[in-house]
DNA sequence: TTGACGGCCATACCCGGGGTATGTAACTTC
DNA sequence: GAAGTTACATACCCCGGGTATGGCCGTCAA
């Protein structure tokens, strides 16, 4: 192997680590996954793993991050491509719900990630990259004056929520194209909840 | 101790088991809690513990499902004792969101559930209870013409999912009476973005 | 250039905890 | 009341998360 820095080494290490980690963690759960097992799929051995890993939660959480960032950066790209912030948002849905075709996602951010790193752990997380791109899809939506005033963050929250469940229910469905078609349209009859013609 | 029945002796340390192990795995997680420390909290040892159950996950199926089995039934209650429909559906929601102030309930529920159990497991017992429920109550709603057609079961997972979402919410807020009220509000807006008003 | 220092990683080990095998006492059945 | 079954307790295995230690190599100062 040529001359490598430090740096060079420890990037490449933790790359191979975490790629690894999404992979099993992704297929075979975050509890019937060792530390080992990753580790030896990522060329190097439980040592490295705890250099650079406080623990197997740390490690997860460094994962979990890896995909929030990804979704996150796909969704702004996907609201910045749309005219207005009516289709941004319709766009924004259906990308995140094709995205919970990947059943390493659905493990991974869906399933394991509130267990292993706790409500709040998820929940400053995803603050930071999904329910951030959605508020302000939302909040650009109400400055168009296509959503009614209302408490943003609690709104995106509970949206974000019944997102997740519809992305777990076209994940499970038989014909995933007609399930995602039935979904979108409940979905946008949600968002549609808070349309500026709708008074309490 | 006097004589007992065999069935006697094995439903109550069952219910010894199974309500210790509901405090346990409500107070410290599934994953930090031990068989040991359970079968301890119920006066037996480990032993008590594999006989009645499979292992570890089975003995937090019980848990789960006895949780889901006692909201469901206090929703239907709640529903039942409602004048029509619709104020049915939104004391249900209020019944539910107090119940997420229990911190076992969402460490059980909606936390660990999910990672434990496998998304089908959780969605297999809730179908027959909370989503039951939820469904049923939205199809009496829809029924009176409160609510628009489309697809119940779909929608229903939403919202539910939406719930949730709201109520790990509303116990991690500092008021939790004040953001009631704001999670109430949203919640009816998302219902209502079924009302029969709303046209595609 | 060199020698000391520190970061990177492997090896060896500890130990808590899920799961199992076996023994024993109590209940049930005939 | 003897035989068989159920309801546990006890002792044990072993996988796996975490730690301690040592060696290799890049880094940096003198």
């Amino acid at each position: 192997m040529a001359r490598r820095s430090q740096a060079e080494r420890s990037d490449a290490t933790t790359g191979q680590l975490t790629t690894a980690a999404r992979r099993l963690f992704g297929t075979e759960g975050y509890a019937t996954t060792s530390i080992d097992a990753v580790a030896a799929a990522a060329g190097v051995t439980k040592g490295a793993a705890y250099h650079h890993f406080k623990g197997k939660a740390d490690l997860f959480r460094a994962v979990f991050v890896r995909e929030q960032e990804e979704v996150a950066a796909e969704l702004e790209r996907v609201a910045l491509a749309a005219p207005d912030s009516w289709t941004a948002l319709r766009h924004g849905v259906r990308a995140f719900l094709e995205r919970c075709t990947d059943p390493a996602f659905r493990q991974i951010v869906l399933l394991d990630g509130p267990a292993v790193l706790g409500w709040d752990g998820v929940r400053e997380i995803e603050y930071d990259h999904i329910l951030r791109v959605l508020t302000m899809g939302m909040r650009a939506a109400a400055a168009d004056g296509r959503l009614a005033d209302g408490d943003l963050p609690i709104r995106a929250q509970m949206i974000f929520g019944a997102l997740c469940e519809a992305g777990m229910l076209l994940a499970r469905s038989g014909d995933p194209a007609a399930a995602l078609l039935a979904v979108e349209a409940e979905a946008e009859d949600l968002l549609s909840a808070f349309a500026l013609a709708q008074t309490r």
